[in-house]
DNA sequence: TACAACCGAG
DNA sequence: TTCACACGGTCGT
DNA sequence: GACCGTGTGTCTCTCGGTTGTACG
């Protein structure tokens, strides 16, 4: 009897046994390739379009061999290659398999493509040699100019005299790829590591009606927003202002995903999540079906316009970036806005975009921004306004100690040794210890099955963990296990026993690579259950950026105790993140402080 | 010749 | 789903 | 001191082979 989806799909999440590199069977490669396919055509048949449905089809009817060669080659930077340097021991005949590719449509053989993609083929000694110029000394890139420039693309084909292949049907296997992973970033090395035994993932539920994508427009959606993203890099590369600016108001703005209509709706959404009541709110999403959220597509165009933004302040075209920062609904755009326009005089516009900072903070550092930018703006103009908190003088503890400079060893790792000189214990954790201790704790919450948020195999927590719908879509769940830290022995023994039961399971949260259970029993037996639960409050705040600007070192005194320390060398400082906790540090008592190096 | 950068394989 | 952090330079106060 | 740009280490791991370049 054949296995069933289900049972073929669980398989894929587990690697029970932790495997050495020579055990991965042969063709393991095509395995993954070919469960790719059928996963998604499992989930997306009504999403595939004609020609990514007989991409699968007609590739799972190649012969064995000739579909090893084309995942062999498709995985592999290219576009081209030359057919005398494939050599696979798995492959016997290559040349069979080139032929049926062909055949069938996998393969192009023909070279009608621009010089350089073929030279790059050859190696420096090869074109020295066939184009005759042995005696120069140039780089490799200078070479490949000048041959360019003296012979036409005809002559370099002839002259080159190579046999070559190009994979075919590249744009389908993005369009599983994305439908597999819900992003363009990951690829088949997921399984392959899982396979060694070096990662490890979380048996969530994944089922068809949970699909991240629900139609062929948010596909589309995500897909454009890739291209238009490399397409932004590129740019801010290589355009001027004229074509950054350009393409910010006509690619991005006029697209119709990203209409005023939507730009619209997302503003009265966010007001709405503000108005609603929690109960309301609860029921509103228990109901909706979750799916690519417009929010999350506007996060990536608001994410490409601040870049083009900024390079067109490099470029000090300011009127310019004022306008891509004005449809961009991720800070840094009111930051930045609010100090352009104050450098060109226009301070009452600035102080109106700080008070509407203050009024809606996107982030903690947006807030702190406005505060205190806007107090320093009406402090020089001599304004008075009443939205305005005063900024509150930072008292935070500061120490000196003096060490002598090592060289290739890290300040941090100096003064961490300095306090175990002193007969503490101290770790230089950064942001691996409080939010693995967070992870560990709220785990099984993380990784509940709500609808839409999980959808592959491989995933490392929900698709909403890093938004701020992650808290509210589980907001009873978070509340209930909040208040039972506080029952003795409660959350140690939930983390203990969590870090024993998913021990090197992937989480987003946890470092794995971090943490041991010695460094986890000090720190559950000397971070007060209280301290420890004002610091995932406010970890919850802001999940994607609060994991950052925690203090370098976590310090254990030798009777009880702790304390988290800041390295700090001459000349650095504290950065905005790390000012948010250690302001938050200040208010809730907890201990921490900075710690400020002298070179002796 | 030594070394770094890059890439592919498992 | 590249980013978090440190470091050194410039500019204005 | 505020702000900016850049370098570094790291990413989901580790190894080995190839290629290009600097330098003697
Ligand atoms: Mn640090
Ligand atoms: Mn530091």
């Amino acid at each position: 009897m054949q296995a069933s989806y289900a049972e073929v799909v669980a398989v894929y999440r587990y690697s029970y046994h932790r495997r050495m590199a020579e055990d991965l069977p042969i063709g393991y490669y095509l395995k993954n390739f070919n469960f790719l396919l059928d996963f998604v055509f499992q989930y997306y048949d009504d999403v595939l379009l004609a020609d990514e449905l007989a991409y699968r089809v007609n590739f799972q009817k190649l012969s064995v061999a000739a579909q090893r060669l084309y995942v062999r080659l498709s995985s592999r930077r290219g576009p081209m290659f030359r057919v005398e340097k494939i050599h696979y021991a798995e492959i016997i005949d290559v040349e069979a398999g080139i032929n049926e590719l062909v055949e069938q449509g996998y393969f192009d053989q023909s070279q009608e493509v621009a010089a350089d993609w073929l030279l790059s083929l050859m190696t420096k000694n090869e074109l020295l040699e066939l184009f005759d110029l042995s005696g120069q000394q140039m780089r490799r890139e200078e070479l490949d100019q000048a041959i360019i420039e003296q012979h036409s693309a005809a002559q370099i084909k002839s002259l080159l005299e190579i046999d070559t292949v190009m994979p075919l049907g590249e744009e389908h296997l993005k369009i599983y790829k994305l439908l597999f992973f819900g992003n363009l970033s990951q690829d088949f090395t997921e399984f392959v590591l899982r396979d060694l035994g070096l990662s490890r993932f979380e048996n969530y539920l994944t089922d068809r009606s949970a699909r991240y994508f629900d139609d062929r427009p948010s596909l589309e959606k995500v897909l454009h927003c890739g291209v238009l993203n490399e397409a932004c890099q590129h740019l801010i590369a290589v355009g001027d202002a004229q074509q950054i600016a350009d393409f910010g108001q006509v690619q991005l703005t006029t697209e119709k995903f990203l209409s005023a209509d939507l730009l619209a709706d997302a503003i009265l959404h966010k007001e709405l999540h503000k108005e609603l009541h929690q109960e309301l709110h609860k029921e509103l999403h228990k109901e909706l079906h979750l799916e690519v959220s417009d929010a999350e597509i506007i996060r990536r165009y608001s994410k490409m316009f601040n870049s083009l933004a900024r390079q067109l302040e490099r470029l000090d075209s300011t009127t310019q970036a004022l306008r891509l920062y004005e449809q961009s609904t991720l800070p840094p755009a009111r930051e930045r806005r609010a100090r352009l326009l104050a450098k060109c005089g226009d301070v009452q516009s600035s102080l109106a975009l700080c008070a509407e900072i203050v009024a809606l903070p996107a982030t903690e550092a947006e807030l702190a921004f406005a505060i205190q930018f806007g107090n320093r703006l009406i402090a020089r103009h001599k304004c008075v306004v009443s939205w305005l908190p005063v900024v509150l003088a930072e008292n935070f503890q500061h120490d000196e100690i003096s060490l002598h400079k090592v060289n290739d060893v890290n300040v941090e790792i100096l003064v961490c040794e300095w306090f175990k000189q002193q007969g503490s214990d101290a770790y230089y954790v950064e942001n691996g210890l409080i939010p693995s201790l967070f992870g560990l704790y709220f785990w099984d919450i993380i990784f509940i099955p709500i609808k839409g948020v999980f959808f592959n195999p491989v995933q490392r927590g929900p698709i909403d963990l890093f938004t701020a719908d992650f808290k509210v879509r589980r907001q009873a769940l978070i509340e209930d296990r909040l208040l039972r830290m506080t029952e003795e022995n409660y959350t140690a023994n939930k983390i203990l026993s969590t870090y024993r039961q998913k021990l090197g399971i992937a989480n987003y949260l946890v470092s794995w690579n971090l943490i041991d259970i010695q460094l986890l029993k000090q720190s559950l037996s000397r971070i007060g259950v209280n301290d420890l639960k004002q610091m995932f409050i406010h970890l919850l705040q802001d999940l994607r950026h609060n994991r950052s600007g925690l203090p370098d070192l976590v310090v254990f005194p030798p009777q009880a105790g702790y304390q988290l320390v800041e390295v700090k060398a001459p000349g650095d400082r504290l950065q905005n993140s790390q000012k948010c906790w250690f302001k938050f540090f200040t208010g809730q008592q907890i201990p921490a402080s900075i710690v400020n190096v002298r070179w002796q």
